[in-house]
DNA sequence: ATGCCGATAATGTGCATACATATTAAGGAG
DNA sequence: CTCCTTAATATGTATGCACATTATCGGCAT
């Protein structure tokens, strides 16, 4: 599985174990890259390779002069897959469905404004939807939109097209920020996602930026029983 | 910031360029690797980790010989940092504080059992416990522990070293899940959290393994209003 | 048309080498 | 002893080359 001695996987794995058996204990510095690729019988690259690569998983410590330790108190790392609501339920067998609830335009709220870093007064657009997964409720999208940083989002109706897939497609965003809590069902929350009032709530909310221009502010409200699932 | 022209920061930030202005369009095929080597005047290796490193990201598509593409739908990876407790109570610049409030040995639930692949019966550790962050209720620490699989489970107390922590010095795990849903609090929940019954938690529970066996399975149910945040 | 199969073109990886950069250690001036 | 300069060292990165791997394309036989 994991390639022969010499590759960088199996360098990768080899390092790995020696982790694991404590043969190489926290805290400890590891033989540099060059006695390494000597006792590995490759060159300096591949052993360098591998032990970037579990530096960046956080299983490593490097720097420049003072060599490699092994992490005194690992800090993995999962990798969170965000991909489009529609791929999300598609992805699990279920058919997609898509119910818009709401699409306006006013002054925002002075929060929202904060958020997204635009004046208070400004226009945005506010887009309310409802996914589903085989007709049932599956997530509400509740979003705000500066019609100032995405071309055409105006002349977007929503109605057929959904606002999370329009702006993959239409804006691009040079940085974002994602926050999960937990929220309790408010009567909104709770007739639109047919539960009840007060159940808990996976809540998902993400700002997407332009650089310094808020694009979108957007929060994910999910049925009941719904699980962020990852591997670390 | 990005470096010259020349260096793989400056061919990824020059690929992401293009792909945000739509230069280079989502589903579109972008020029082979010698192509942009040859265009920046560097070599492949530089535009192969450029690349290499974006399609990590998320954001384009490999494959060998049908060459690379930008991404049809940017499936962004967010990637989540998991501290033990401590330190990240210690990083937000608070106190931690630690409560033992149970500690037994008796055979597990079927459910439990389950999920960590062990015998039924089989007899294993459960560690219940309050981490404080400031003298506040911050997590509670829900957890079990095969000792057959952790050398030492047995002996050690939990008392002064919390659980958390001892297993992350004292074992080690080939692989893990880890899985984010909401609850509503329990009595117990409430009352340990100094919070009422019902408000809505953040649940996050992970599972730990040594190769086929299961190491510790442990909710972490933290307090209301606490949030998982990271940037895209 | 259909299916097999080899040529081909792209990425994936390894190696030897050189130089860049950060950081520590050592040494010298005051 | 302290501060500054300088050298040594480990990692970071770029290059040119070679070969491995794997889809895909196109031709050929059925």
């Amino acid at each position: 599985m994991a390639g022969p001695r010499n590759s960088w996987q199996g360098v990768q794995d080899e390092v790995m174990q020696r982790i694991r058996t404590r043969s190489w204990k926290p805290g400890e510095t590891i033989p540099n890259e060059a006695d390494l690729a000597a006792e590995f019988g490759c060159a300096r690259t591949t052993i360098n390779r591998a032990l970037r690569n579990l530096a960046e998983a956080g299983v490593l410590d490097r720097r420049r002069r003072a060599g490699t330790r092994v992490a005194e108190h690992p800090v993995r790392k999962a990798t969170l897959r965000i991909p489009i609501i529609r791929r999300e339920i598609e992805a699990r067998g279920m058919r997609h469905g898509y119910v818009l609830l709401e699409r306006s335009e006013h002054a925002a709220p002075e929060t929202v404004c904060a958020e997204m870093n635009c004046d208070i007064g400004t226009r945005l657009i506010k887009v309310r939807a409802l996914h589903l997964a085989d007709g049932l409720p599956y997530v509400i999208e509740d979003r705000w939109i500066n019609p100032n940083v995405v071309a055409g989002a105006r002349e977007a109706d929503f109605s057929e097209m959904n606002a999370n897939e329009w702006l993959v497609t239409n804006a691009s965003f040079t940085k974002g920020e994602f926050a999960v809590s937990a929220r309790s069902a408010s009567i909104e929350d709770a007739m639109t996602l047919e539960t009840q009032a007060g159940a808990a709530l996976i809540n998902v909310r993400r700002t997407t930026w332009d650089g310094p221009h808020g694009i979108t502010l957007v929060n994910l409200i999910y049925a009941p029983g719904y699980q962020i699932q990852t591997e670390i």
